[in-house]
DNA sequence: CGTCATTTTGTAAACCTTTACATTTTGAAA
DNA sequence: TTTCAAAATGTAAAGGTTTACAAAATGACG
């Protein structure tokens, strides 16, 4: 036995007994009109809806989810939230998952896979209906789980045709692009600041883009000239830095993602080199501030919102027992603005 | 009645009953061994810790919240997800939460108090525990609603003593502070491109504490040179376009918050203008990007992460019927950096 | 070994909805 | 008016936990 709710504090719940009440009606009536108003008679839908309102009712979502089996709650996991590109893409998400009565449960992996891990499983406990993680990068243990729970999820930001269910582009391709556009333009000392790859398709797959497409141009790139930092401003700056002043220096600079590219960008002038004249520098993503810098930054552009709406719409159709394409490539485009150019000393000049 | 689970769908979920049967102990002690272990002898935690292990149990959230009353859930809304700023406290207020056990429901209100009523009300059927805010420009029924369900909750970014739990700084005074330094610095001509004041208390504030603290020096900031903006780079850079062709120009100018600063900065090489030498710019926020900049941003630094985790602190110990300050203030601090200077032909110089 | 306070465990009600099925109402067609 | 299918409503059983209270086990002490 338990105490009655009074006792235990000063709480006064109304309840969907309360509302039938007042409203004349059984509680089936109420939630019908709450939840599906088409079924039900103007009569009992205005004296529920003013019952409602008169007793300021809040159904309780718990409840709701308990017996409904559905909390209209989606999990989502990003590797942080601090990094521009991933909240913008949050941002979509949220206001794309509002307007379709949803809420969003947002947690960092810290690109660790085990605290996605962990992240998941305590989503799972809440009881989210679906999860839309960053990537394709995750536990095993982690997959198998959300499959024994029938919780559908989907991977973004990336692309692949192995199983799972993504929305996102294919960033081996991207690179690719990005490096066939500078050698179009008579580069061919090339060097990588990379983001950490371990942990991280994404970043992997944008390093063998440029690997892959480099050596198809009978051009290559070395170890010394792929550095690996993590994406940040000063990283980018100190990784710039060190390029430029080792004995051989590239004419054309990668970047993981535009933040590194901003460090390249800002560092240049204050160690007396100017881009793209000395080096050209690309970037990846397209940060609003990448048109603003000067020079502006040369970059992949990835229709964020698109792609996380689409992530979205993919989830909400599995929610829905509906048909939802396994894989859907979003295409991205190369913005080409002035932080590259032909290379010093090109012929092509 | 109602088909029983079997039928409804394959999902063949393990219950706290299933644990119960496998350890060969009562639900009750399931439940005692998952939320107070140590009110549980060794072998009786044993025995269940083993049989959530073997049958992949998974407590059910929703069920937990209804029976509790405790959701775990901390609601949080703040304008925009894609602002620097923001995103980074809701990083640190995710990180901290999470730590803590509780988990984020994430919500933008679009600077709209409206919109923020609507998430309030949708995060109480959901069954917050809790909720923060920024700010303090909420609709009055929003707040009366929030009261009358008894759920908590906290403006952040802001600092009054005006009734509700807070944790934040004085903006008003906080401007006050950047205007003291330039005018010592021997600024007369002011203007300020600030963010758009409607509906948005921590903007209005700025705007205030700026006007104050010049008529203190005897000083004007005259209408045209206040120029209300959202916060966009491209905004600060037409602000700042204005305020510099205008007949007489202003020595310095003092920016609503940094992405604006960064217009500013990133303009005036465009028209022709060296900052600080033609003009000194402040920013507020002091983003990541403003150390970076050439020149770098002098700015109004604010302890992000200690703000949004005291403002959980506070949250959390309303949660556990704990004492917490009414209102909490993080205190700020000028950073001088290199946009700000003596303003030209000044006898100081 | 017996007593008794303290721990630990078990029983079963309560939490607040949704929804399958049964029942009633409605209204169109005959 | 009668008939009958369709629409609307009501009844009451889940849904999976937590927890108040009762009951049982433990162990310190005499």
């Amino acid at each position: 036995m338990r105490k009655p709710l009074q006792i235990k504090s000063s709480r006064n719940i109304v309840s969907i007994f309360d509302v039938a009440k007042e409203a004349g009606v059984s509680t089936a009536s109420v939630s019908r009109v709450l939840n599906v108003p088409d079924k039900t008679k103007q009569k009992t839908r205005i004296a529920v809806q003013n019952a409602v309102k008169k007793l300021g009712y809040i159904p309780n979502g718990a409840a709701r989810a308990l017996s409904s089996r559905n909390s209209r709650v989606i999990g989502a996991i990003i590797p942080t939230i601090d990094n521009s590109i991933f909240a913008q893409g949050i941002q979509a998400l949220q206001s794309y998952l509002d307007k379709k009565g949803y809420f969003l449960l947002l947690g960092a992996s810290n690109y660790d896979p085990e605290q996605e891990y962990q992240l998941c499983q305590n989503y799972l406990v809440q009881q989210v209906a679906g999860i839309i993680m960053m990537g394709n990068t995750h536990l095993p243990e982690c997959i198998q789980m959300l499959n024994k729970e029938h919780t559908p999820f989907v991977n973004t930001g990336t692309y692949s045709t192995d199983g799972n269910y993504c929305v996102g582009f294919d960033n081996f391709k991207a690179a690719s692009q990005a490096v066939k556009y500078l050698v179009d333009l008579g580069h061919t000392e090339f060097a990588m600041i990379a983001g950490i790859t371990k942990d991280n398709d994404r970043a992997a797959e944008r390093v063998s883009g440029v690997k892959q497409e480099l050596k198809r141009h009978g051009l290559k790139l070395p170890k010394e000239r792929i550095l690996e930092r993590s994406y940040e401003i000063e990283e980018g700056a100190a990784a710039f830095r060190h390029l430029m002043h080792a004995p051989n220096k590239p004419t054309a600079i990668i970047c993981g993602n535009d933040v590194l590219g901003f460090g390249a960008i800002l560092e240049a002038p204050r160690i007396g080199l100017s881009i793209p004249k000395d080096v050209s520098v690309m970037g990846f993503d397209d940060l609003v501030l990448s048109r603003h810098l000067s020079p502006s930054l040369t970059t992949i552009q990835i229709p964020t919102e698109e792609m996380w709406c689409r992530a979205a719409d993919t989830l909400l159709a599995l929610l829905n027992q509906a048909e939802a394409p396994k894989a859907i490539e979003i295409s991205v485009s190369l913005v080409v603005r002035e932080s590259t150019g032909i290379p010093a000393g090109n012929p092509k000049t």
